[in-house]
DNA sequence: AGGTCATGTGACTTCCTGGTCATGTGACCA
DNA sequence: TGGTCACATGACCAGGAAGTCACATGACCT
């Protein structure tokens, strides 16, 4: 949504302008993060910005834009290990994948999550769609699921969603606080350790979610 | 932390004043939140908020206080079910009592939670002594639960404490989401369909863990 | 009655915010 | 060369924020 003068701009200031606005969302959070201070250290004045962008959403929308460009662009290049995985297994490659992903890109990552995760949780409007996005997409895979007969057809949709979200969330802030202690993200996230407790998180989630459903299936 | 002035106001003005910021936190989160409409909606003078509180974080923290006691006198209200609960049973049952107690004030803990789970995920700083406090309270728990022989002494307490945190805030934010769109919460909250909905979040978190930790034990 | 002192008040200052707009600049074209 | 047009600029505006302070009030004591 940015305007047509943005998108004409020269490769490195549109990337200057960007990473001035990653940093200060990042720091910030969306509320508090100023438009001067994003003009400032982008080196740009005021009026440019305003012929580049509608606001300060249109510039938060703007980078969210850009990583769900990139994620897809990411996820098409890599390969799931094999064809058939089961939807569990999917949905291990999907969160591990995307990891690695955040953590090629932290910043931008930390300050889109922390403006969703924490104040997308209770404003909505205005970015309602790309929660639903999110959920949709997760409904469709707990769908499939159960086609496959790896879940139970009884299982409570709703409540798996919120489990699903509720794991990835976790998973995603886990990393990115951990993460940003470390001097070398990738080796830290590629390290037997760290790979173990994501494994052992979403196993958590994965035998919670089949124990739970079957116990309540058979009545109990 | 509020001055010694504001301990000495009759209950109402007390009570005015805080029910203003409690809406104000509630609406706005911590950063977007005004002194200026505080003060307006309490019906007291700007220079009267300035010899109660130090500043806007002080009124928060009160109202943390607040809550902290008076969730305090409502669990010595209530008593376990049985004297002898095993460790899970307990966190059961320490979490559906919160989750009433909560329902009681919804708005107040709309406010603090908000402020909480969004802005304090990042801030920390100001509000890291609060986590901290829950973080120590549920990794007690989790090494009794070693000494009782409900859990694997080599699981990974780290661990253990993110999940069983995850998934409190998880139900917390649930509830309050839900809650909040029904006519009556406490008739809503003690429905058997909404136990159940609790019931099978806490058994995903509980049979994950388990059944996790002893695959992992297992060496697998 | 006069004095004291804790409390209440809101106009005021200072700062920063988002947003506008008249003016400036320079690449391109006729 | 002169004209046009997209883009750049920062002084400027109105609004609202946090925080201060000189003054008002009135309960209580001597």
């Amino acid at each position: 949504m940015p305007k047509q003068t943005f998108l004409n701009l020269p490769e490195e200031k549109r990337r200057n302008i960007a990473s001035a606005a990653i940093e200060e969302f990042a720091e910030f959070g969306f509320e508090a993060s100023s438009i001067n201070r994003i003009v400032a250290n982008s080196g740009i004045s005021k009026g440019s910005f305003y012929q580049y962008f509608e606001d300060k959403m249109d510039v938060f929308k703007y980078l969210m834009d850009v990583i769900a460009k990139e994620k897809t662009e990411y996820y098409k290049g890599k390969h799931p290990p094999s064809a058939n995985l089961g939807t569990f297994e999917y949905f291990h490659w999907l969160i591990k994948t995307g990891m690695e992903f955040n953590s090629s890109y932290p910043r931008l990552v930390q300050a889109i999550s922390r403006v969703l995760l924490a104040e997308g949780l209770y404003y909505g409007k205005d970015l309602a769609e790309y929660h639903k996005m999110s959920t949709d997409g997760i409904t469709m895979m707990i769908k499939q699921a159960m086609e496959n007969g790896e879940l139970d057809p009884s299982v409570d949709v709703e409540l798996a969603v919120i489990i699903m979200e509720t794991w990835t969330n976790a998973i995603s802030t886990y990393i990115l606080n951990e993460g940003m202690k470390q001097k070398d993200v990738m080796k830290w996230l590629r390290s037997a350790k760290t790979r173990e407790k994501i494994d052992k998180m979403l196993y958590v989630m994965e035998y919670g979610l089949r124990k739970t459903e079957s116990q309540f299936v058979a009545g109990i």
